[in-house]
RNA sequence: GGGGACGUAGCUCAGUUGGGAGAGCGCCGCACUCGCAUUGCGGAGGUCGGGAGUUCGAAUCUCCUCGUCUCCA
């Protein structure tokens, strides 16, 4: 069955094909180096460069279907998926795009014919806007026959756009449909798209947008040498227009969402068109969310899907539906994308579990909260209350994660309200506080010499895949950021050359180190960046003579440190690929650094590994190096490379030409680093660490080579050393420390038992008994012991007390070590209350340099200078310092 | 990037102003019982996440750090 979104699909590259487009795969959600944007909300995104000319391209024209999400900044659909029939947080968005090639005319002319031609729709239900005074825009349009009062003249508020507050920016032109008086739902007789009301007749289905300005910092607007157009068109509102249904949820494209989600709900009275439109939305969101690699955790994109998967379950409650249900839709979604998206098979397991796990975590959120929310409820009552403050509210949504609306709705239910107010400033001042600590980075200001230099034509060629040393010349120089002929010794320069043997950062293997040498001139490299495509930066220090641009020297790398880092760039391909044997095809790589000395490597998976898989990783890695396979790198075009299978990573981006790592049969990758010829090169691999990162994430930290062999030289040392304090061979060593712990606890707890106070125990007993004071009554015990740690002293002062309840005798015993000035003291059961022992401790220690305290039955102190023990007993002793410490 | 909460026995958690590490469940033993369940009695099990500081004394206060949860960007 072909339905009206895959022709839909079909129809638009086959157009645009056919007009010297070339078809571009949809880049992933997560935006290519682009720290400024969480998701990628717009067909231009993975095209930025280009129109800033930074990125060249082997085409003027390209179209794409691209994979969108606007739940941030200034595009934040969220709040609107539910209650409107034709928004989302995810979406798909058909574009066409011309760097520095065709402009208005044919953008406007191609738009008509796709729209009225191929997709047929009737040209008498289709509304223009142009910014007004944009002649050429409105004279493509009418030699198009359209006639002048179907063409709107708009003001820069909907008809201009800008990509920043600086840049490139143009006005635009809208394509609107008109589904007829009827569906009007703003209700006024002037009802028209120029009122930009969100009145339901009219839909915006195409957006037209011409890069014709660059916009300067100072206020002005320059024309773009080459301008450029961008355009798109939601999938979902144009299978909405073809299949005559005024309601994207309502079209074939989610047909099978919406239908499970009844199904799930079963049969009901009330009408839940609003959350079936949030459950296909988010479960759509979620879906490719997933699939391109993110995770549900508390941060930056990982926390915008689990918001959104809360979301869902939210409304899903709100229908009575509590069942997990997640797992469910992500099936449908894959079942229904796979002939487009096939990446989504294989991550279905995984997707279903971790929409499991996030829809448990979730519930026990949920009863914690209502826990929480009972006790505030009581605590209302009882102060005869009849709202639940702002800040109570906003507390058990920060700190808990107890959605408000749910304490809405169960105040509700116990007659009670929330103070709204309240919760919107405890809201409002969180966000003043994380927008004050917002750190804005200098965007670019130092790049942008280097995309200058790139413009000029300026390229350095990379040797260093088969060379470490190379001749070349120095074509910039750079001192304090500033361009400069010539660097004398002892400066800080960054030099670009024509030619370079230094791979440059990248992927997460680190720059290379080394020396720029002419005659009596030398530079040492201690860092090498690539700040923008094409240009190599070596940074370092003149050590000698003066540098001077167009100065030829020999450029060579520290070849030592670089086959380092080769190993444990190599050994980095086989543990991806261990990983994701042992754990599925989810367990892709999350970042990665490629060190000389380590490698770190972080990958997508829910739980901690096991000592069994961390083990089996270990060994399977070090398998393939014994294997000793053959490492081959290849240059092939992108689409050859995905035919074969080559992972590519997620957030990182390729040009055409892509290079493709192999280690025979077994890795395939591709990776623009430095690698070895044969896995047996990195000798040794070594796992350090296993260690999580954020949720849903794990880490991995590991040494080959150098590394593995100096890991283990320090291993043995250690060991060695345990075993000669040990005075026993290394492989006594467990056993003897084991012995030896046991041992400790046994003597530990002798010590605690007061066994240690030794032989003269029960003598010290009995004449402390006898030597007891006497006041009204009650029999004073004290005296100094000659050792023991508290627990003893405590132990020993229990049975002298012991002895006095035996007796029947009020009594209080106070004990002070002479050793280390440590006081206990306590009473008998049938000592007076108004005998505070706590008190008498506080006296008698501050009078002798020292504190305590404690409760009336129990009390401890200690003096700073323990020789004073004496004299705090002969104080103790003292009939009227008791008298007078009993009294007050 | 910025905030909040929580890490105590195998599990779920108490632990007041700093002053003797606890409960329930689970585990082991004994008793009752033909046996099991139940019950009674007894017992084992703790670097109070880790480190530093303040203090005579820290599970408790301060700082750092690790982990988990959560909100904002």
């Amino acid at each position: 069955m072909t339905t009206t979104w895959v022709q839909a699909i079909d129809e638009f590259p086959e157009s645009f094909g056919g007009r010297g487009h070339t078809i571009v795969p949809s880049s992933s959600l997560v935006p290519a180096s682009d720290p400024t944007l969480l998701f990628t909300n717009a067909g231009m995104v993975q095209f930025k460069e280009t129109f800033l000319g930074l990125e060249p391209r082997p085409y003027t024209r390209a179209a794409t279907l691209q994979k969108c999400m606007r739940v941030q900044g200034k595009h934040n659909d969220l709040e609107n998926v539910g209650p409107s029939p034709i928004h989302h947080t995810f979406f798909f968005m058909l574009g066409n795009f011309s760097f520095g090639d065709y402009f208005k005319g044919e953008a406007i002319a191609y738009a008509w014919e796709l729209m009225t031609r191929q997709y047929r729709v009737d040209p008498d239900r289709l509304v223009i806007t142009v910014l007004q005074g944009d002649q050429e825009a409105e004279l493509a349009w009418r030699k198009l026959s359209v006639p002048d009062s179907r063409i709107l003249r708009m003001t820069e508020k909907t008809n201009f756009w800008m990509m920043g507050d600086l840049g490139p920016c143009g006005p635009t032109s809208e394509l609107h449909f008109d589904w007829g008086p009827d569906h009007c739902s703003c209700g006024r007789p002037d009802c028209s798209v120029a009122l930009d009301n969100g009145c339901l007749r009219w839909l915006e289905a195409w957006n037209l947008v011409f890069m014709e300005f660059d916009q300067r910092a100072d206020g002005t607007r320059a024309r773009l040498p080459k301008p450029g157009v961008d355009t798109g068109m939601g999938l979902e509102r144009m299978t909405s227009i073809l299949e005559g249904v005024p309601d994207n949820y309502r079209t074939d494209l989610f047909a099978p969402l919406i239908t499970r989600v009844r199904s799930l709900m079963r049969p009901q009275e009330t009408n839940h068109t609003v959350v079936e439109r949030v459950l296909a939305d988010h479960g759509r969101a979620m879906t490719f969310l997933m699939a391109d690699g993110i995770v549900p955790g508390n941060e930056g994109r990982g926390y915008v899907l689990r918001m959104i998967m809360r979301r869902a379950m939210r409304f899903a409650r709100s229908a009575g539906l509590t069942q997990p249900f997640l797992g469910e839709l992500a099936g449908v979604v894959i079942d229904q994308m796979n002939a487009t998206y096939p990446e989504l098979e294989p991550q279905r397991r995984f997707l279903a579990e971790a929409a499991r796990a996030e829809e448990e975590r979730f519930a026990q959120t949920l009863s914690n909260g209502l826990e929480r929310l009972e006790e505030i409820i009581a605590g209302v009552r009882a102060r005869g209350g009849q709202m639940i403050s702002g800040d109570d509210a906003f507390r058990l949504y920060d700190t808990y994660g107890f959605p408000v609306e749910m304490t809405r709705d169960v105040a509700r239910e116990q007659g009670l309200t929330i103070d709204e107010a309240g919760f919107t400033a405890a809201m409002a001042s969180q966000r003043e506080r994380a927008r004050a600590a917002q750190t804005f980075t200098a965007t670019g200001a130092s790049d942008q010499r280097f995309a200058a230099l790139s413009n000029e034509g300026i390229a350095t060629e990379f040797v260093g895949y088969r060379k470490v040393r190379s001749r070349a010349k120095v074509v910039a120089l750079f001192v304090d950021g500033r361009h400069v002929d010539e660097a004398p010794a002892g400066s800080e320069v960054e030099v670009v050359l024509d030619r370079t043997p230094f791979y440059a950062e990248a992927g997460g293997q680190v720059g290379d180190t080394g020396r720029l040498r002419a005659s009596r001139v030398e530079v040492e490299v201690l860092d090498t960046r690539r700040p923008t495509s094409g240009v190599t930066v070596h940074r370092g220090r003149v050590t000698r003579g003066r540098i001077r641009e167009g100065l030829p020297v020999t450029a060579e790398i520290d070849a030592d440190r670089r086959e380092d880092i080769m190993r444990n760039h190599t050994a980095t391909h086989l543990l991806h690929r261990a990983l994701q044997e042992l754990l599925g095809e989810h367990a892709r790589q999350a970042g990665s650094l490629v060190a000389p000395d380590r490698l770190r490597f972080d990958f997508v998976h829910l739980s901690p590994l096991t000592d069994e898989q961390g083990e089996t990783i270990e060994r399977r890695v070090n398998e393939k190096v014994l294997e000793d396979l053959p490492v081959q790198t290849r240059s092939m075009s992108y689409d050859e490379a995905s035919k074969l299978g080559a992972m590519a990573l997620f957030g990182e981006k390729y040009g055409e030409r892509v290079r493709v790592v192999s280690i025979d049969g077994y890795s395939r990758e591709l990776c623009g680093g430095t690698h070895l010829k044969r896995t047996g090169q990195i000798g040794l691999f070594k796992v350090t660490s296993e260690t999580g990162v954020a949720a849903g994430v794990r880490r991995i930290e590991a040494v080959t080579g150098r590394g593995a062999y100096a890991l283990l030289r320090t291993y043995e040392s250690t060991l060695r050393q345990l075993a000669e304090q040990l005075r026993a061979s290394p492989d006594e060593v467990p056993e003897r420390v084991r012995r030896l712990a046991e041992r400790i606890r046994d003597l530990e707890r002798q010590v605690r038992s007061g066994t240690v106070a030794g032989d003269g125990r029960e003598e010290i007993i009995s004449r402390a008994v006898e030597n007891a004071v006497d006041v009204n009554g009650t029999r004073f015990v004290v005296t100094d012991v000659p050792a023991g740690g508290a627990d003893a002293i405590r132990s020993l002062a229990d049975q002298i007390r012991d002895r006095l309840d035996q007796r029947g005798q009020p009594g209080v015993v106070v004990l002070v070590s002479a050793a280390t000035g440590q006081v206990v003291a306590t009473r008998t059961r049938k000592t007076p209350t108004e005998v505070d022992v706590g008190r008498l401790v506080r006296a008698l220690t501050e009078a002798f340099g020292g504190s305590g305290g404690g409760r009336p039955e129990f009390a401890q102190g200690g003096l700073k200078d323990g020789g004073r023990a004496r004299e705090l007993v002969t104080k103790a002793r003292d009939r009227t310092f008791l008298k007078e410490v009993l009294r007050s």
